[in-house]
DNA sequence: CTGTTAGCGCATTCAC
DNA sequence: GTGAATGCGCTAACAG
């Protein structure tokens, strides 16, 4: 019941108006594209009235065929599954919003053939532009978009081969300010985490900064852009730079692999022991401890048993106790980590290993984990405006935007 | 470089196709349509070569402008910022993926206006349908869609006056379920906090499955259907029944209103400090409780400047030091008691509160706390279907889709 | 089997 | 000021 017209028998169409309002359907799209001023005040009424007698509701399909633009902007996500994705997103609908513009939201899980499809999709519905968070492909895939196809925006991370505006966090200056606050606050053992970079820009400055840092180069300023194609060096960052001898390594987690992420982390388990009792005689309990860890999670699979375990520096135990830290790339790094920390070194596993994170997840605060949060939000806003210069015509050259990190201070690292 | 063809320039249109393919503009339709049983094989290839070389892409929107549907489906969300919805929409995905069908996701942001003018704009671009997790408004703003309007299905929870299919939780079962596992355990004080449910259908099945149990009549039979309409019975679950006089409280925890939150809170406090010292001189502070008690759920009516506070159940003090726990409605509220907790009692907060929580989160592994984990992939894979089957034209009166919750016993609840 | 003829709903010249 | 005619890219009858 109620006052719900007859309506949605079959949605009026602007013909419908114009034989309701007496006139032509010439008026009822000017009325439409707010060209009043042309209009009589008579004939706008009576138009007014039609449209409201019908519930009428222009359709943007076929508004977009005719006029070209659609005022559709393709949003491919990566991984929804992490917080950084959902934040950012807000940005880009608020912006959109702001701008009249509509996203079509796309979700390739992790799938490199979902982001094919989505891609394709896309540029099937004639979208005016695409702000794509991209999974490691390369260029290949993004084919039909940036350069010679419709415009783009990188978030995040930038494309090999792929020119085209990027908007995403200063990796360099957030690893650097993460590096240097674990260094001062005493931590002298520190093993920075991350998913395989070869791919992706984003995790490969990260861990460039962070090596830098603690092989004692860190202060040099930015060189040349986010460039982040031939960071090639893999001198292990082992340290003894300046900063009282600390060492820096870096450890792989192949999130998509349990076998490997076993791997990884047996070998972080090592590294914990070892500087593990503060005094002499140690592990003992750890021992117990360490036997159910491995096995915790991610025993499955196994994969298809590729190795990408460890790029890692010299571990070796020193004579005085050290402090040991964790430096999580991203936010998915940081869970599995503080999972299996947990899980093996039980509820006070903080005690022993200190854990920073880029990203800042609902889960940190609540943990005390000290983060580098990312101006997630103004990302994805700004990416939509770049996007929106571009579709507006803008021919300047390809622009990155790098926005900075906030240090977030928590019991974790603060002792 | 590469091999990029020309393209881009502008694309390539079913007619150029034609001229390419030196043949009409129908045969390529057909072509396209997968009508090849129809097409000689020497000019199927023709075509095929020509689209090749032009690397032409059908443009869906002329193609739904004539056909009269887009494949293009709505799916509206109140909040991307709840785990849940990231998950359903998974399920989503796959289930469009599947039926070929192409989801616009649109992201309310927990905001009533955002809803609306998403709505609108969804049957702006004519979708063929739309599954909404709506907000907590009702029939008015979802007019457009349902019954009179293009088909809708529902999900998580039921709409006032909005006839539709529906998918979700089995509120009761799964709300059964957690208090139950309370009880068992010991607990024999326990709070179920949920944000204000006047207008939520699964938070106001979940609070009455609730104080059923506690007050003793949990035992009975689901009664009918999963009507979730007419759960009229508001009688207070004050306890006292079965299971040793455990006492039962509804607090509500307005998430939206930071003041409302905080006096929620303190009286939380109240009760917890109250139970505290295991010895004996109790309560004290619980009368004070006690007093905003009694005037329980569904008052709705103040809307506004009400004062969701407490709708609680006595509470009373005994004797023998009793265990305190705490049953969240939902992955946000859980997050919101933690936190606070975690503030108020330090890292240790586990030891003096247990909590439950009605969604599995992330954190919840990491932090030990029991869960009731929703069926969240399939819930939206089966609206999906349900939504498929109306637009295909099944004309059955409005379904219910209950999927039992699966519970996780972790640390926080099993002593 | 294949090409012709009409529109889908709307925006644009271009006359009146 | 206002309205008729034309076509966007594509599908759907109808003929050949």
């Amino acid at each position: 019941m109620s006052t719900t017209p007859p309506a949605a028998a079959r949605r009026a169409t602007i013909t419908d108006v114009a034989r309701e309002a007496g006139t032509g359907k010439t008026s009822i799209s000017r009325y439409l594209n707010g060209e009043m001023s042309v209009l009589s005040p008579e004939l706008r009424a009576r138009i007014e009235a039609a449209i409201e007698r019908l519930d009428y509701q222009p359709n943007q399909m076929a508004r977009g065929l005719k006029r070209g633009r659609n005022r559709l902007i393709g949003m491919l996500l990566a991984d929804l599954t992490n917080p950084y994705s959902v934040e950012v997103l807000q940005g880009v609908e608020a912006a959109c919003h702001a701008l009249g513009l509509m996203p079509l939201i796309c979700h390739a899980a992790n799938e490199v053939e979902m982001e094919r499809r989505y891609l394709q999709l896309l540029t099937t519905y004639r979208v005016e532009g695409v702000i794509v968070n991209a999974l490691g492909v390369r260029e290949e895939t993004l084919r039909p978009v940036g350069g010679g196809g419709i415009p783009a925006v990188l978030v995040d991370r930038s494309v090999e081969g792929l020119v085209a505006d990027m908007v995403g966090l200063d990796n360099r200056a957030a690893a650097e300010l993460g590096t240097r606050h674990l260094l001062d606050n005493g931590f002298d053992d520190i093993w920075f985490v991350v998913q395989p970079f070869e791919q992706i820009s984003s995790r490969q400055l990260r861990e460039a900064a962070f090596r830098e840092v603690m092989s004692g180069e860190g202060g040099k300023g930015r060189e040349g852009g986010p460039g982040g194609k031939g960071e090639g060096s893999r001198t292990g960052g082992k340290g003894n730079g300046d900063k009282g001898g600390a060492r820096g390594h870096t450890l792989v987690l192949n999130l998509a692999e349990p076998a490997a992420v076993e791997r990884a982390l047996a070998e972080l388990d090592r590294a914990i022991d070892a500087v593990g009792g503060s005094g002499g005689a140690v592990s003992s309990a750890a021992d117990n401890a360490a036997r159910s860890a491995t096995d915790n999670a991610t025993d499955n699979a196994t994969d298809n048993a590729t190795d990408n375990a460890t790029v890692t520096a010299a571990v070796r135990a020193i004579g005085k106790p050290s402090r040991i830290a964790l430096f999580a790339a991203n936010a998915p790094v940081a869970l599995c980590l503080a999972l299996h920390l947990k899980a093996r070194y039980g509820v006070d596993w903080q005690a022993r290993v200190a854990l920073l994170s880029i990203d800042d997840p609902e889960w940190a605060e609540l943990t005390g984990v000290t983060t580098i949060r990312q101006p997630t939000y103004e990302i994805g806003y700004r990416a939509v405006e770049f996007l929106h210069e571009r579709i507006e015509g803008v021919q300047t050259t390809a622009r990155d935007c790098l926005l900075p990190g906030e240090l977030i201070i928590r019991a974790s690292t603060s002792r």
